[in-house]
DNA sequence: AAAAAAACGTA
DNA sequence: CGTACGTTTTTTTA
């Protein structure tokens, strides 16, 4: 998988010279963070064959790379405590006292961390008398005039204190890699008090493992209450007398211990610390010095590559220039039934908006906590859904309703799902930003909207709505700031999603892809929300039949294998697999792979053929199993209280244009063998419903490689061909079609599967079980007969060469720069994706386009008929009583009629109760 | 605890 | 050493 591929739009960054972007301070509690790596990592797994503990230093490196990668700093440090006491020791005999001894495998890690750190240039610092926070507080102040943007990674919540506006704290969470970003906000969101206030906070709660105690009796909430009451904690001493309850006299008869932790919580900020902030940059790393201690701790090839990448790069930021400041939204303040007025008003005819909704969604359903309306001017009105009178909800639902109002989404198809469970439809959606990121670039991972922001725009987005910023506390008035932000926040994302629409729109007419969002893309994701939000009904019952049978197989091949062997063992486990069969059992070795000899289907049914011992077998069988019973039991978990499983369709993730499935994946259950055929049987037709119809697409690859190719032979094949794999073989070979015996029609049927994904002479002698040279003969026969296939093939590879992308029928682009790579092995692969691209694509522009046409005849015909599945070739509807022919016919010709082709697109259906039943 | 690998289901 | 996916379980991470 290429996943660094560089895309024509996104060459090498320009070097960024000094004044470019901000610069960006990362200061790094590394005793702190080395004792999280090594609590969150088993020491006993992490250890060289010289006996060295290492899993403080792999975690730390392995969370410092994230940082580098995630962060991007440009200036780097890592503060280290000393062994000596510090001043806080001199003031209070007991500071830190019964805290556990440093374990002594985390002891000689630090050192290996410190000796690291000078290897990739990243300055260490400590000063003799203070903690590594006060030497952290220093350099964030000096950071911080000196116009950095500064971020602590540290497990000591002390430097809470220094949170502000320009100074982020990164506070690992259950695990080392999440990373809690504590910004003025989540200060205040967690506790209540302002960055400022944590000190007094701390101070009155104490904190246990610097064994400070604090006020017996007060917690966190009363804490912050006083706080907040009295302004400071200075003011709450000043003022002790007036502190009521059984608290306040636990605080009086404690003051002194209050006072205590006030004076050691405060970090210094002016240590004499020697380094200087300016020269922290992370030049000049050792990559020998690297290599050498990380074979010393045997450390492996993937985080090495990982640091190595990271610092390869040089701290470069990943876009050109730094992103300009975020969207400034006006909030439109609109009185209880003033919506419709609102929109009458400020929303030119015509004009397209930008939606935000914020909520939930997912397994054909939803909720909608909050939605927000941008315009171009950057006013945007929020919606809270539970506070609308009836005519404001009248007004939204009609306004969301009206084709004519056009509207930006980002994913669309969630917030229909969300929307839909409210009673309200969703039309009219002009763009959608997440779609339109992937038809321009369908390699990429994932089309956040902060991410299409920086690339499009060159914008940061800020903080994601919602993100759990709620307050644990409601004191005064500060929740209602908090709602204030979120909303903001929101309506932020609904001007985002406007004017990415806008940049979008230019750049997929550049692409030719303008077409293909407007008229499949955007209407595909309705039909999507509709046919996840009805699902397809399931048989509870006989899922659980099928469990409890495929578990007894389960449990009989288990206990068979373990007589055979004569002791108990995990079938389930490649590793003890491979001790047993190979070495155990001396079996002949089977294909390499990394970690020793497969023992994947393929080699244990050629073990099968090399020995009497009966293992093997039993093996496959018990994979065979296995796999159905675990199927099975994810689908009965899937089963909602309807009675019905939702999957969902995603729409942005194949970058050959293909939909996937999950949650669950509905378009890899069992079909080949008879056993997991049964499973089938589970999807049944639903209530209020008479027939399941399955309708596919027969060859449809090969057809689309007949039209593209222009090849006549083939396009003949296909239009007098009754036994269309026959009837190739015939002409390969030279015979009548009735002539052809099985095994050479099963060789062309290989051959004709394998033409569409760059088969190899290798490959296909492979599958077929003969040698690579018989392999080569049947291709060049084959090629003989069909020349124009292969033209056609080589010729879409050297264009896609050429322009760097392939492109589908309907224009869909998949960009494939490895095409001219060095590396062989990298090149074949994009050679191959190539050939394969526009086939898989063109096949899947051509189901959704009839998938559109069915869902529109359907709905036009007022029929109660439904979509509810797509399979890539295949649709699954559901059929009501009375419809069912008119249905038959309405699917097979629009499927047919999907698409203008140089062949027939032929089509069989079958109905049936259930999935099974209505195969053909 | 998280990432990677192995295995296997579909088109 | 055949493309495109998603899920589950085990192993590795040193």
């Amino acid at each position: 998988m290429v996943k660094t591929q560089a895309t024509p739009e996104q060459t090498s960054p320009s070097p960024t010279g000094e004044g470019g972007e901000r610069p960006r301070l990362l200061l790094l509690d590394g005793h702190s963070m080395a004792f999280r790596a090594f609590f969150a990592l088993p020491a006993d797994k992490f250890v060289n064959s010289a006996g060295q503990a290492t899993n403080a230093v792999y975690g730390f490196t392995s969370m410092l790379v994230k940082l580098l990668r995630d962060e991007r700093p440009t200036h780097v440090a890592v503060a280290w405590d000393r062994s000596e006491p510090t001043f806080r020791h001199e003031e209070y005999d007991a500071y830190k006292a019964g805290r556990a001894e440093t374990p002594p495998e985390l002891h000689g890690q630090v050192g290996l961390l410190q000796e690291l750190m000078g290897l990739i240039g990243v300055t260490s610092v400590s000063v003799a008398g203070f903690e590594a926070d006060d030497v952290i507080a220093t350099l964030a102040v000096r950071g911080g005039s000196a116009g950095m943007e500064v971020l602590i990674a540290s497990g000591d919540r002390d430097a809470f204190q220094l949170v502000t506006k320009d100074c982020t704290v990164l506070y690992p969470g259950k695990s080392l890699s999440d990373l809690t970003r504590m910004t003025p906000e989540a200060v205040e969101a967690r506790y209540a008090v302002t960055p400022e206030r944590y000190r007094d906070l701390a101070a009155l709660v104490g904190e246990k493992s610097d064994n400070l105690p604090g006020v017996p009796g007060v917690g966190p909430k009363t804490a912050a209450k006083w706080i907040a009451k009295y302004g400071s904690l200075d003011e709450l001493v000043a003022r002790a007398d007036e502190v009521t309850g059984k608290a306040g006299q636990s605080f009086r008869d404690h003051l002194d211990d209050v006072l205590r932790n006030q004076r050691l919580n405060r970090l210094v900020t002016d240590v004499e610390v020697g380094a200087e902030v300016a020269e922290m940059t992370m030049d000049g790393w050792n990559r020998d010095g690297v290599n050498l201690l990380f074979d010393t701790l045997e450390f492996a090839a993937s985080l090495r590559d990982r640091l190595f990448a990271v610092l390869d790069e040089g701290g470069q930021p990943t876009v050109e220039a730094a992103p300009d400041e975020g969207f400034a939204v006006e909030l439109a303040e609109v009185e209880p039934g003033g919506l419709a007025d609102w929109l009458a008003a400020e929303v030119p005819a015509g004009a397209r908006v930008g939606l935000a909704v914020e909520g939930s969604w997912g397994s054909g359903g939803g909720d909608v906590t909050g939605l927000a309306v941008a315009l171009p001017a950057g006013v945007a009105l929020h919606v809270d859904p539970a506070r609308l009178d009836a005519a404001d909800e009248a007004a939204l639902a009609r306004w969301l309703a009206d084709p004519a109002a056009p509207k930006a989404l980002h994913d669309a198809k969630g917030p229909m799902l969300a929307l839909g469970a409210r009673g309200w439809e969703l039309a009219g959606v002009d763009s959608d930003t997440a779609i339109a990121g992937y038809l321009a670039l369908p390699g990429r991972r994932n089309f956040d909207l902060a991410d299409l922001c920086v690339r499009y725009l060159n914008k940061e987005l800020g903080e994601q709505a919602g993100g759990g910023a709620q307050l644990t506390l409601d004191i005064s008035g500060e929740a209602g700031d908090e709602g204030q932000e979120a909303r903001r926040a929101l309506a932020a994302r609904a001007l985002a999603t406007l004017e990415l629409a806008l940049a979008l729109d230019t750049d997929l007419a550049q692409r030719g892809a303008a077409a293909l969002l407007r008229d499949i893309e955007i209407p595909l994701a309705g039909v999507l929300a509709r046919m996840e939000r009805v699902g397809i009904a399931a048989d509870r019952d006989y899922l659980r039949e099928l469990e409890a049978e495929f578990a007894a197989a389960v449990r009989q091949a288990v206990d068979e294998a373990h007589r055979v062997v004569g002791r108990e063992f995990n079938l389930g486990s490649p590793k003890q697999l491979q001790q047993i069969l190979f070495e155990d059992l001396g079996l002949p070795r089977t294909k390499k792979i990394k970690t020793g000899y497969t023992t994947d289907a393929d080699a244990l049914t050629w073990l099968a053929t090399q020995t009497d011992n009966e293992l093997p077998v039993i093996l496959l069988r018990h994979r065979d199993q296995t796999k159905l019973r675990t199927t099975v039991e994810g689908l009965l978990k899937t089963v909602t209280e309807d009675g019905r499983i939702h999957t969902t369709f995603n729409q942005t993730v194949a970058a050959t244009g293909r939909l996937s499935s999950t949650e669950p994946n509905l378009q890899n259950i069992p079909v080949r063998t008879d056993a997991g055929r049964r499973i089938r049987r589970a999807f049944v037709v639903g209530p209020g419903h008479e027939r399941l119809l399955t309708a596919d697409y027969s060859q449809i690859e090969l057809r689309i490689m007949a039209h593209l190719s222009g090849d006549e032979a083939l396009i003949e094949a296909f239009q007098t061909g009754y036994d269309f794999h026959a009837e190739i073989a015939a002409r390969v070979f030279g015979v009548a079609a009735d002539q052809v015996d099985g095994e050479a029609r099963a060789r062309i049927k290989a051959m004709n599967y394998g033409l569409a994904y760059g088969l190899s002479d290798y490959g296909l002698s492979q599958q077929l079980g003969i040698t690579p040279k018989e392999a080569r003969v049947l291709m060049e026969d084959y090629f003989a007969q069909f020349g124009k296939v292969r033209d056609y093939l080589e010729e879409v590879v050297a264009q896609a060469r050429q322009d760097g992308y392939t492109a589908t029928m309907l224009g869909r682009r998949r960009y494939l720069p490895d095409l001219n790579s060095d590396n062989r092995q990298r090149r074949e692969m994009a050679e191959r994706m190539a050939l394969n691209a526009p086939i898989q694509g063109s096949a899947a522009d051509i189901i959704k386009v009839a998938m559109l046409d069915v869902d529109r005849a359907l709905r036009e015909g007022g029929y109660s008929s439904r979509l509810l599945l797509q399979v890539h070739d295949e649709l699954v509807l559901e059929v009501a009583p009375g419809e069912l022919e008119a249905v038959r016919k309405l699917v097979s010709e629009n499927m047919a009629g999907a698409y203008d082709l140089r062949v027939p697109l032929a089509v069989s259906v079958g109905v049936g109760p259930n999935w099974h039943d209505a195969a053909h």
